[in-house]
DNA sequence: GATTTCATGTGTACGCTGTCCACAATGCCA
DNA sequence: TGGCATTGTGGACAGCGTACACATGAAATC
């Protein structure tokens, strides 16, 4: 499919084929298996194309990245989604939940995107990027925002403790992930795993 | 120093040798800046030579791994060493929050030793390796399991959320670093930076 | 002390990478 | 129709990790 050879000169949409090739090999390897001469022949073309749509590899690395954080965003969302309606308080503790899982869950199924997503250096700014958003148009960190807001507001957060908490919420749930996958925890069974996501998630809940 | 040309034939030490090369590589772009050919360079060597003392540059990294990994158990003990004697509850929070600050402070003075040090694959045997230890023979991951248990000796941790709970502290820490140098919240003024790791640990003693 | 042995360093070479340059093909617009 | 900007090609270069054959010299053996 990626390998299609083309009969026309021009390509069609080049842009896109190579960035699916990084898809494909950041899903494999991490970003750093991201390698921009494989990208073009995968999509049959000569290495030196890349160049008119990208202007170095980390450019395309930047790429995988946004579309990673996407589809980070996409697996929140997704388990977002399946709050049940409830108490203001009842949700906004499970939408927190959901964010912390749907993290997990996506650095667990997919680990070359994950860290493709959030190892790539990009800034703060950078992180509420629509670039980076899922189908329902909010990037990780604003659904994080979101569930912290309804925290507030629900009254299980106190006010003056939501500076900088979904730094503090993120940063577990991140640690978990990054020790999970790369670190010193892989190779962890599921249920382990499965465990030591609720039991970080309990810490964030009980000790915003 | 490092590019003293030797006259004799043999070198002396050249494994420690490329290990300092490679370390002061990794001080300033992290494992992945880690080049053998650049590590035998810098030591005045030919690039083959390497491979008489590391099976290929993934050896070399981890070696540059481990040291990364004692140097961060000598900032963390650095900060133990500091509480002052109290009560148990008092030395157990204190140490606790030594082994945090001291995770956070490595994070911060030497972000590309923090990267090799813990985004360099290696199993949970591996961190209790006495290689990734620090002067006082104990690693970072040994270091905070000292501190819970001391929180549950001094009632301030209920024994049965013991098991995983270094895994959810240092989840937390972790997340914050690696946020910190390499994510999204890079260039955070020092005060915020500061002040956001006061907050984790805060959840964390919270939390737990 | 002479000889053998074996660890250690050298030289050459290969395929891979990212990237620069000059050139060629194409679609678009005057 | 002719010119032009865009997009893809070809060739080249330096740098990388690493394999293979060879050189060196210190230590072990006789």
């Amino acid at each position: 499919m990626s390998i299609a050879q083309r009969t026309t000169y021009r390509h069609g949409d080049l842009r896109q084929a190579l960035l699916d090739a990084g898809i494909d090999m950041a899903r494999e390897g991490g970003p750093d298996a991201v390698v921009l001469r494989e990208a073009t022949r995968r999509t049959g073309v000569s290495p030196n194309a890349a160049y008119r749509h990208f202007a170095d590899r980390e450019a395309l690395v930047a790429a995988v990245s946004d579309a990673a954080s996407s589809a980070s965003a996409a697996a929140i969302e997704a388990e977002w989604d399946t709050v049940p309606a409830g108490t203001p308080a009842e949700t906004a503790h499970a939408h927190l939940r959901a964010v912390g899982v749907g993290y997990l869950r996506f650095a667990r199924d997919e680990p070359g995107l994950f860290r493709a997503a959030y190892t790539v250096p990009s800034d703060l700014e950078e992180a509420f990027s629509p670039r980076k958003a899922g189908p329902g148009g909010r990037t990780p960190f604003q659904l994080l925002s979101i569930a912290l807001d309804e925290m507030v507001a629900a009254g299980l957060l106190p006010a003056e403790r939501r500076p900088g908490a979904e730094l503090c919420a993120w940063s577990a749930v991140h640690g978990l992930s990054m020790l999970v996958i790369e670190g010193p925890l892989r190779d962890l069974d599921d249920a382990t795993l499965l465990n030591a996501g609720r039991q970080v998630i309990d810490m964030v809940d009980r000790g915003l």
